[in-house]
DNA sequence: GAGCCAGGTAACACAGCGGTAACAAGGTTT
DNA sequence: AAACCTTGTTACCGCTGTGTTACCTGGCTC
């Protein structure tokens, strides 16, 4: 991780806005702010920041199409949604269009600031040969996983799969982009496909397949990859 | 690798020699030439380089009986070939001879500096003259397999499959980079080639070759050598 | 509590990968 | 010249990886 992450927080509360720029300045982040869809969404194609604090509610561009056209341009920065409570179906929604987490206005600021920075914790091992995860090794280049000694290859769709869960961690991840990134687009698959890869995947990574401690499914979204425990 | 190691250069155009001569002292090379084919097998046989730059229009003893003279003497240093622009089947008949790599006239310097450190980093792990695969011991200097006392011979392919094998261990090898470093960049081999090799590797090598302890399968990929178990 | 729906999962189908034997083409040896 | 060795290619076939379908389960809503 960089040594001074960016974050861009765009919220057009300005109470709010000021609120959680110093807070983050404080915590040592470099903060860029925006209190408009329009200009937030500008700022985050043309300086793309380690991780994206986005209000759904917003002038001119809301939430969901900013999150929309973020993830078209193809960055893959992590999303933090703000939800106004009792929004059930937004956090849904948010989550298809390509947010990773969300919270719940009101929130603590100590939550919030904890989760922004699990979210940062992605690309840990992005380019490192080996991985651990629990008690097994995820090896790379070997393309296997091994735990206590014994080797368990992996197929190569098991491979690629583990891989991009690996390298975007703590993240929600709808079907439809882990289909795009490990079946690539091409092809028209069927996302049940996923879960089926998902579930042998599970066999051979979870020390205890029903009770993932790994793989987190997320009912109408799709799947969360934990790392640390 | 040899802190210096030696690069013999056979290159007629004194111009070229010279220039290639500079460049390779500059980069740390202990550098011998000749511009003439006849005194230059003569040197490669009597003191053999760590690589040999060969070009292939050469006074007396052209590049590529120079190259099967070398070979039939069972060295196997590396061979990078300079070959003029267009001559297709000069690449294909100097890999046929034994060459390990060529460049086409004219090259830049970097790129040829690049591909002749890439070949004597392939010699890197070499030095062992005797590895142990489970209760076998593969004998580079003999180019033969011992277990349990009775010795079979390695060919060619075979040696050079499982010294690649060897140097690359607990890693998934495609069979593109498996052609590279055993066949050369000969775009003449299918693929299946390698299978075929590897069948009868392990035919030599696995006690059970239906259950291969050593050399496994990756499908859609390639191979993964194994040593200890 | 009944009904609904998403996801786990077992069963099945099949394309195509890879093992393997047979063949071919040089090259080397006798 | 003939026999042999090495090595690449081809063809056949078994098997495995993968996608789909179907059924089951568990949690949610009303």
């Amino acid at each position: 991780m960089n040594l001074t992450p960016r974050i861009l927080i765009i919220e057009d509360d300005p109470t709010l806005l000021r609120g959680l720029g110093d807070n983050f300045r404080a915590t040592g982040f470099d903060v860029s702010t925006a209190s408009d869809g329009q200009i937030g969404l500008a700022q985050a194609l043309t300086q793309p920041p380690d991780v994206l604090l986005l209000d759904i509610m917003l002038p001119r561009v809301n939430g969901f199409d900013l999150c929309k056209q973020v993830r078209r341009a193809k960055l893959d920065f992590p999303i933090l949604m703000l939800t106004a409570k009792g929004q059930e179906e937004d956090i849904v929604r948010g989550l298809e269009l390509g947010a990773d987490d969300y919270m719940t206005k009101p929130f603590g600021i100590r939550e919030l600031l904890a989760r922004v920075k699990r979210l940062l914790h992605r690309r840990a091992g992005d380019h490192e040969q080996t991985v651990a995860i629990g008690d097994t090794v995820f090896d790379r280049g070997a393309q296997t996983l091994t735990r206590s000694g014994n080797i368990v290859p992996l197929t190569t769709k098991e491979y690629r799969l583990l891989a991009y869960f690996v390298s975007h961690p703590h993240r929600a991840l709808t079907r439809g982009s882990i289909l795009d990134a490990v079946w690539g687009r091409s092809l028209i698959v069927s996302s049940r496909s996923v879960d089926r890869c998902v579930a042998t995947l599970r066999g051979k990574l979870e020390p205890e397949p029903a009770v993932p401690r790994f793989i987190h499914t997320i009912r109408d979204v799709g799947y969360r990859f934990e790392l640390d425990l």
